[in-house]
DNA sequence: CCTTGACTTGAATCGCGCTTCAAGTCGCAG
DNA sequence: CTGCGACTTGAAGCGCGATTCAAGTCAAGG
C-alpha cells in the first residue's frame, strides 16, 4: 500500500482519457489530484471510478458543468434531486428516440429504395414530435 | 395547388429550426430549395420531412456530414449500408448506456448518501466498460 | 552535475453546429 | 415611384469540449 497513489499518466492509461482532459476536468471541477510527486499530480485509485461516472454522463449527453453540479450533491439538496429527475425524465424520450433511429437504421440498410427519404417505412420512424402545428 | 410550394419563413416555422440553420443545412448539401421567390427561397412541403428525420437523427449524435451521407444512400452503395448497420450497434450501446444513466440517476434522486461519489449501489451502475486493462 | 524526458502551466487553437451581423436586394402596399 | 420589411449574402462570432503548443520544472540516472 505504499503505492498507494497512481500517477496521472497510470490514470490517463486506465480511464483511457487524455492527460489534457484530466487537467480539464480538474480546472472544471469536477477531479482534484490527491497530492503531487514533484510538479506531478498523483490521484487515488479511485479517482478512475469518478471518471467512469463522468465519461458515462458526458456520452449521455450530460454538460461538464451539469456533472459537476451532480457530483458534489449532499442528500439535502432537493433542488438538485429534482433536476436529476427531470433528467431521467429527458433520458427516457432520448431512449425512446435512439431506438426509433436504431430500428429505421436497421431497416434502411436492408430496403430498396433509390434513396433514404423515398423508404416510407423509414420516414414513418421519424413522425417527429417536433411541432404539430395542426395549421 | 397552385401555392404548392412554401416559404422559407413557413418553413422553419413548422419544422421549428432558423432560418438560418435552414441556410446552413442547404450549404451542407442537406436539403435544397425547390426554387425562388425573388430571393426568397421556396420549398416543397416534403422538406419537413426531411427536416424531421434530420433534427431526429442530430439529437440521435449524428453529426450533419453523416446525415449528408446517409441522404444520398442509393440500394447499390453497400459502404454506406454497413456504416448503416455499425451505427446500429453503435445505438445499441447508446441506449444502453443512456439506460445505466437514467436508472442510476433515478436512484440518485432517492438515496441518501453525502455525495453521489460515494452512493455504492449509484457507482456500481458505471462499472463501465471502457478500457478494461486487467493489469 | 547535467542530461533526459515526462510532466507542468496558461494560452491559443480546433471542430462542430449554428447564430449573429452588416450590407444589400427584392416584392408589394400605398 | 417610394418606402417598408422580410428576406438575401458571406463572414465573423459563440459555446462547448477538449487538444495542442511553447516554455518551464522536476526526479532520476549516468
Amino acid at each position: 500500500m505504499t503505492e498507494a497513489l497512481l500517477d496521472i499518466a497510470e490514470v490517463a492509461g486506465r480511464s483511457g482519457l487524455a492527460p489534457s482532459a484530466l487537467r480539464f476536468y480538474e480546472k472544471k471541477g469536477l477531479i482534484a489530484p490527491a497530492g503531487r510527486n514533484g510538479l506531478r499530480r498523483t490521484y487515488r485509485p479511485d479517482v478512475l471510478d469518478r471518471l467512469a461516472l463522468i465519461s458515462c454522463a458526458r456520452t449521455a449527453g450530460f454538460t461538464v458543468a451539469e456533472i459537476g453540479r451532480f457530483l458534489v450533491a449532499t442528500p439535502g439538496d432537493t433542488d438538485l434531486r429534482a433536476r436529476m429527475a427531470v433528467k431521467a425524465r429527458e433520458l427516457e424520450e432520448d431512449i425512446a428516440r435512439l431506438t426509433r433511429m436504431r430500428d429505421g437504421l436497421r431497416h434502411a440498410a436492408a430496403c430498396a429504395h433509390e434513396t433514404l427519404v423515398e423508404c416510407p417505412d423509414f420516414k414513418r420512424a421519424f413522425a417527429a414530435p417536433a411541432q404539430p402545428v395542426p395549421r
